[in-house]
DNA sequence: CGCAATTGAGTTGTGCGCAACCTATGTGTG
DNA sequence: CACACATAGGTTGCGCACAACTCAATTGCG
């Protein structure tokens, strides 16, 4: 029996360690291809969307320039990913996988499921917390 | 309907995205009383236990010297909290809230249940939520 | 006792996250 | 057309997280 401190009946704490447990469960993983965890998630996206701008990026992240602007920029430097300026608006810079970004794709395309074995939720389970976690980040990102 | 971004089936991106979404909930609260909200989850321990050592309150945050020797020292100069080096064993640091640290507990009394209720969820669901967060912590964290 | 191994805290370096600000480009209105 | 305004992306600064390391104090074992 641990010691009581407190933070058991805090949902924010709870939420708060678990998804850095969750991106410790993945590092190992990450750290062999030499990403980290939001630029996995950051690829993920760029991934499926082919061809995607830095707004948009941020939109599906939930994260903005002033985080998003350095993490390409070290992406592109590894060569996983391409930066182009767009012809018709100037103000927007498109991202696109480069040959080794999408090859990277292949070597990491049973990750989420050897992970979500990891987790040994139910499916029933797996989609509770799923949908528990939308209405959060929801009424979260609403009230702001 | 919004463009799909292939992150929809990922428990992780979930986890990621509703944290963030909750200290930035925390966030506008905090700001007021001019601390953030691993420093608001340390000094949650700290009051709970009224006198912890560094590494016992890394134990309950699951967090590093390296995170919180900076974080301690910095609530240190805010005058929250007192950082003594024990007498028996000259190793170890002691923390404890000093008055006017003890006064931000009163002043921050009535905010988890504030931001609960911004939640919306249900005493049910928010049973299930944290039994589940439990479960992943936990996995997450034997597998290492 | 003497010395290797362990432990507790701190430091350094890297990469987020986010606020605040900047610049360039595009849009809308009179 | 001119000028205010909005938008896309970038930079700076600060505070986490975490790995890797240092150092001093303590413990354990022959």
């Amino acid at each position: 029996m641990e010691e009581s401190t407190g933070l058991e009946q805090m949902i924010c704490f709870e939420l708060y360690a678990a998804s850095r447990a969750m991106t410790g469960l993945y590092r190992p993983a990450l750290d062999a291809l030499g990403i980290t965890y939001p630029q996995y998630a950051a690829l993920r996206v760029i991934w499926h969307r082919g061809r995607i701008t830095v707004r948009d990026l941020g939109a599906a992240l939930r994260l903005d320039s002033g985080t998003l602007s350095p993490l390409l920029k070290r992406l592109e430097h590894q060569g996983l990913i391409r930066r182009e300026r767009g012809t018709h608006d100037e103000r927007v810079v498109w991202i696109s996988p480069t040959d080794a970004g999408t090859d990277l794709e292949h070597r990491v395309a049973d990750l989420p499921e050897r992970l979500a074995c990891a987790l040994d939720l139910s499916a029933e389970e797996f989609q509770t917390l799923q949908h528990l976690l939308g209405r959060i980040r929801g009424a979260a990102t609403r009230t702001i």
